[in-house]
RNA sequence: GCCCUGGUGGCGAAAUGGUAGACGCAGCAGACUUAAAAUCUGCAGCACCUUACGGUGUGUGCCAGUUCGAGUCUGGCCCAGGGCACCA
């Protein structure tokens, strides 16, 4: 790297941010400063990442709080020597640039590339030190590329695969839509109820992983505790048992799946979801319409008026029975939408009396509630709701008396002796549904040829570009489906026309691996060098918003573990620590156009400087709660770095770089004060930093400092201690107000960027003050204090606060029978 | 319903079991100024007493407990925000 020409072209004395900050942010630019070299190991790596934006046209202050607060880590990180990675990128396909085709009739690439154009401005203005010969869009051709290379990864290794789902259909405009466009079990556009339709789709088998997903949670110490239970009661594990009930009189045997096996016995009916495929084959013929009937009402129900769970059970019974295998009973199959074709296996043995929902569903239909467990106490009156705890088995033959837990393992053991069923594990945990009817996304490189049936695309025919020839105003398909030139391709097997796949991914998928991308940008023949990967991932600190807490960050962590398991990562897991930082808010909610409080940052940047905007947005609030935003304290933190400014520039003549420091021994009155407010205040910030990135606090310490500093004579000459105060002050606020440290730095005579200077070092030694205040409590409550030299000892404290006239007043008759020294602090005396 | 997070001045918030409210915003008073802005200095939880200096009481959602001492620890409750929600 060059060494970077320090000169100032402005020569200013007043602080002017917007002139400052343009001037510097060429300069580093051009001086290469926030280039990485990522082959250079001689330092300890540090990668630091921010989620990476969707390009909607132009920042908000949310991406103002994520990207400041990782570009502070960044720096800091750098200055304690490590060689800091911090890219930038565009999560570039999605819905909108789509929308904005079919409004404004501009394709979705120009506007997204314009937009991305205008935030890449805005995001260098906040003056980030991102490395931007790094950045990448996931919709270039040579990101999706390589999308396209992880889909056919997992494809070959079984973890894609299509089949049949239901997925989100609204009638009114005759296409698929994705979740988010369902708004209360409504279509966005129309708002019409969305049904759920079956289409044959792509899935990726991230259940394949819940275990290792699961497993792997409590290794992800550096995460907070809120996501690793998200993702916890995501997966959903819980253990039982699969049991087998036969039909009788037919040759079919209905597995169910339940977490309480112990309650076998007291199974008063079976229930099938409407969608089980056994429902058609055993139905008796006298009640199949009135079973047709309840399949075509529930076909018709929206996914929210199904899954209302305050609403009535309904469901028809089949007209036949099935049979406990513990038992021989025979108990009657029902059909019902409280059960879930995508759970377990779709049907559920019925126990009323110790299951809620059973319960409630065998109250409205009058069937027979058994009980089997009892609670200890127990004393014989009927049941008015479920019993759902653990307790001792009855009615439950060689089991009786058993308690619920030994039961259930006992009942398993019977289940597997005899055949008839064994131990399960079940997550709630669903396949990942990738597929998009959509055109803005990455192309599924799948061929469909009707001699040789599901090919993939070859690597070497990689990417299978978007077509532009496409009609955006089709209904009922992906646009892409409309391309003429698209449509077909040789089969690479048997090189006849084949049919190619029209949907897109989940742009969920474009953002499974991008950090990995970031490390090798330009590689052409792989997705990354696999021994960069190993050398610069985890991720060291993943900062970005709690609304990913489940969705990308699991998706990220099934994408490593796939690709661990062939060894093109070393790592299984992508982020070592993750950082959720809290909304901006502005009058107590969320900015919106619609509540028209949106804080433009543009504006703010114009106004103020953008490290002022860097310098609010961390003070108020610790990251990770929510930030409330007030224009009055915005004007503060210009007022201080002002402040600031002037401090170091009115006594420019007394402070010298590199100056000898003397003795601390050696330091007397202010001078020694000084640089006890200097240690305290270098070891205080260090320490906010380090424990939790505690911003607020650190700009507090430096209020605080500076607001001393401005009460401090320095004298008339170059003055070593007060020159250490100013420079570790600036190197304090270097990775806050990059700008205008660096152009303060320069005027006292800085030959090298601020940016490539050490964090300063404080001397432990000389953090407390000469001086302590003692405070005296009489039973608790402050009554006087008084000031001694640090480390005075106990008794002569005790003595000093014995002897306050204060003190004896109030004492009056009573006696002292306690005395509780704490050094430097507090003397508290127990009277009675 | 279940799970999580939080509750401290007018507001944003600080406080290894040891002076509650640091720091800031808004406010008030003063200095500078012809004036305003900017800047600087000071005051500031609430209530009461005192001409004043100062003092007393009270105070971190509520109720108990542990402790010489609790915003902080323990138990119970209330409220707000968020997540999940018929997952067998």
């Amino acid at each position: 790297m060059e060494t970077p020409t320090h000169k100032s072209i402005l020569q200013i004395e007043s602080y002017q941010p917007q002139a400052i900050e343009a001037n510097w942010q060429q300069r580093w630019e051009e001086t290469g400063l926030h280039t990485t070299d990522t082959s250079d190991s001689h330092k300890p790596k540090y990668y630091a990442l921010s989620m990476f934006p969707y390009p909607s046209g132009r920042l908000h202050m949310g991406h103002v709080r994520n990207y400041t607060i990782t570009d502070v880590i960044a720096r800091f990180k750098r200055m304690h020597g490590y060689n800091v990675l911090h890219p930038m990128g565009w999560d570039a396909f999605g819905l909108p640039a789509e929308n904005a085709a079919i409004q404004n009739n501009i394709p979705p690439s120009e506007w997204t590339l314009s937009n991305i154009e205008y935030m890449r401005k805005q995001l260098k203005k906040l003056g980030l030190a991102v490395d931007w010969d790094r950045e990448v869009a996931t919709c270039k051709e040579d990101y999706y590329k390589w999308t396209q290379w992880m889909f056919l990864y997992l494809y070959k290794r079984g973890l894609a695969y299509k089949k049949e789902a239901p997925v989100n259909w609204c009638d009114q405009c005759q296409t698929v839509l994705a979740n988010e466009q369902v708004i209360d079990g409504r279509c966005w556009r129309d708002d019409s109820l969305v049904i759920k339709k079956k289409l044959s789709q792509w899935f990726f088998k991230i259940t394949d992983y819940a275990e290792r997903l699961l497993g792997n949670l409590p290794v992800l110490e550096g995460w907070p505790e809120r996501v690793l239970l998200m993702q916890k009661n995501w997966i959903n594990k819980s253990s039982g048992a699969e049991i087998h009930f036969a039909v009788e009189g037919r040759d079919i045997k209905i597995p169910i799946f339940t977490t309480r096996p112990d309650t076998i016995f007291g199974v008063t009916y079976m229930v099938l979801a409407p969608e089980h495929p056994l429902v058609e084959l055993i139905v008796s013929e006298d009640y199949r319409e009135t079973v047709d009937q309840y399949l075509e009402n529930t076909k018709l129900k929206s996914d929210l008026e199904r899954q209302a769970t305050d609403k009535e059970k309904t469901g028809v019974p089949l007209g036949i029975n099935a049979i406990n295998p513990y038992t021989g009973e025979a108990v009657p199959i029902w059909v019902s939408d409280y059960v879930l074709m995508e759970y377990g296996t779709g049907a559920v043995m019925a126990v009323p009396a110790h299951d809620e929902r059973d319960f409630a569903f065998a109250t409205k239909f009058r069937l027979p509630i058994k009980r089997v467990i009892e609670k200890p106490g127990f004393i014989g009156l009927p049941l008015e709701q479920a019993y759902t705890e653990p307790g001792i088995l009855v009615n439950s033959g060689e089991f009786n008396g058993e308690d619920s837990d030994t039961g259930k393992l006992k009942m398993i053991r019977l289940a597997e002796s005899k055949g008839f069923g064994k131990e399960k594990i079940q997550y709630r945990l669903r396949d990942w549904l990738v597929s998009r009817q959509r055109y803005w996304g990455t192309p599924i490189p799948i061929l469909y040829c009707d001699k040789c049936g599901t090919v993939p695309v070859l690597d070497e025919h990689l990417p299978v570009r978007l077509p532009k020839d496409v009609d955006f105003n089709v209904k009922g398909m992906s646009p892409v489906a409309t391309s003429s030139s698209f449509r077909q391709a040789p089969c690479p097997t048997c090189g006849g026309m084949a049919r190619r796949e029209t949907d897109t991914m989940d742009t969920f998928v474009d953002s499974s691996w991008y950090y990995l991308r970031y490390i090798d940008p330009y590689n052409t023949t792989k997705p990354f060098e696999p021994q960069l990967i190993h050398q610069w991932m985890p991720v060291d600190q993943y900062v970005g918003g709690i609304e990913h807490a489940i969705l990308h960050l699991m998706y990220s962590r099934f994408f490593m573990m796939a690709l661990s398991d062939s060894g093109w990562t070393e790592q299984d897991e992508p982020f070592k620590n993750l950082l959720t930082q809290g909304m901006v808010l502005k009058d107590g909610s969320k900015m919106s156009k619609s509540k028209g409080n949106i804080v433009d940052p543009d504006e703010i940047f114009k106004e103020f400087g953008a490290d002022t905007a860097r310098f609010f947005i961390l003070s108020d609030s610790p990251p990770q709660a929510d930030f409330d935003w007030k224009d009055s304290a915005v004007e503060g933190c210009s007022k201080f770095l002002h402040r600031v400014w002037r401090t170091v520039m009115d006594h420019k003549g007394k402070i010298g770089m590199d100056m000898p420091l003397p003795n601390y021994e050696d330091m007397t009155g202010e001078t020694r004060e000084l640089f006890q407010w200097t240690n305290r205040t270098i070891a205080g910030i260090t320490k906010d930093i380090e424990t939790q990135f505690q911003f607020n606090t650190v700009m507090s310490k430096l209020r605080e400092f500076v607001n001393y500093l401005g009460k401090v004579n320095p004298g008339d000459s170059p003055n070593a201690v007060y020159s250490h105060a100013i420079c570790s002050l600036l190197k304090l606020m270097a990775p806050i107000a990059p700008h205008m440290t660096e152009e303060l730095w320069f005027l006292l005579g800085g030959l090298d960027s601020i940016h490539l200077q050490s964090w300063p070092k404080w001397d432990s030694s000389a953090i407390q003050a000469d001086h302590a205040e003692i405070v005296v409590q009489i039973n608790g409550k402050l009554r006087d204090r008084f000031t001694v030299p640090a480390g005075t000892d106990r008794s002569e404290l005790e003595a000093k606060a014995l002897q306050s006239a204060k003190i004896k007043e109030h004492i009056g008759e009573q006696q002292v029978v306690k005395v509780i020294v704490v050094p430097d602090k507090l003397v508290n005396l127990v009277v009675k």
